[in-house]
DNA sequence: TTCAATAATGACAAGTATGTCATTATTTAT
DNA sequence: ATAAATAATGACATACTTGTCATTATTGAA
């Protein structure tokens, strides 16, 4: 029953969420202020977020989802 | 507590997702037996998958997972 | 049309993503 | 070094995803 997990690949999202909140000088507070989403757990990778959070996330952020995963800084054996 | 859930969003992910498995002649089955996870569901949007199950169905299908962003044929209001 | 194969749907249990809030640790500026 | 700002962590409740299984609907081939 247990859930799918892949540990690199929440690692690899969060350190890029993480990139990109700190490349725009926005705190996690000010994240949640905006949007509602508490940012902090997707960033330490304690989270298996759905894709409608990373979708939510990537509209905030303005970039396009599918750019957000081609452009993963810290590599997976994909 | 609402989950996020973006339906267009799911919609787009699940037909795609079927559109990829079409078009290598495989069933819903042969997913399941492969890979463990439950198809039907995620085609036909009813369920807001992780991002873990992403890439575990894009891995499957051996397609890099911007490019199934990049791909989604139906598309949303980005 | 009829039958087999496939897909869709529904229900249940277990574990979890998310919202909420509090507390502790770390970073940054002075 | 100290204080303020920010991040990390932990706990709880709720609704959810996923695994499992059964049943019904749809499709496709003869």
């Amino acid at each position: 029953m247990g859930q799918i997990r892949n540990e690199k690949l929440l690692i690899a999202v969060g350190l890029s969420f993480k990139k990109v909140r700190e490349e725009k000088k926005l705190t996690q507070e000010d994240v949640f202020n905006d949007t509602g989403i508490h940012i902090g757990r997707i960033e330490t990778a304690k989270t298996n977020l759905t894709i409608s959070t990373v979708y939510k996330l990537c509209s905030y952020y303005n970039i396009f989802i599918q750019d957000f995963f081609s452009n993963l800084k810290f590599k997976i054996n994909w």
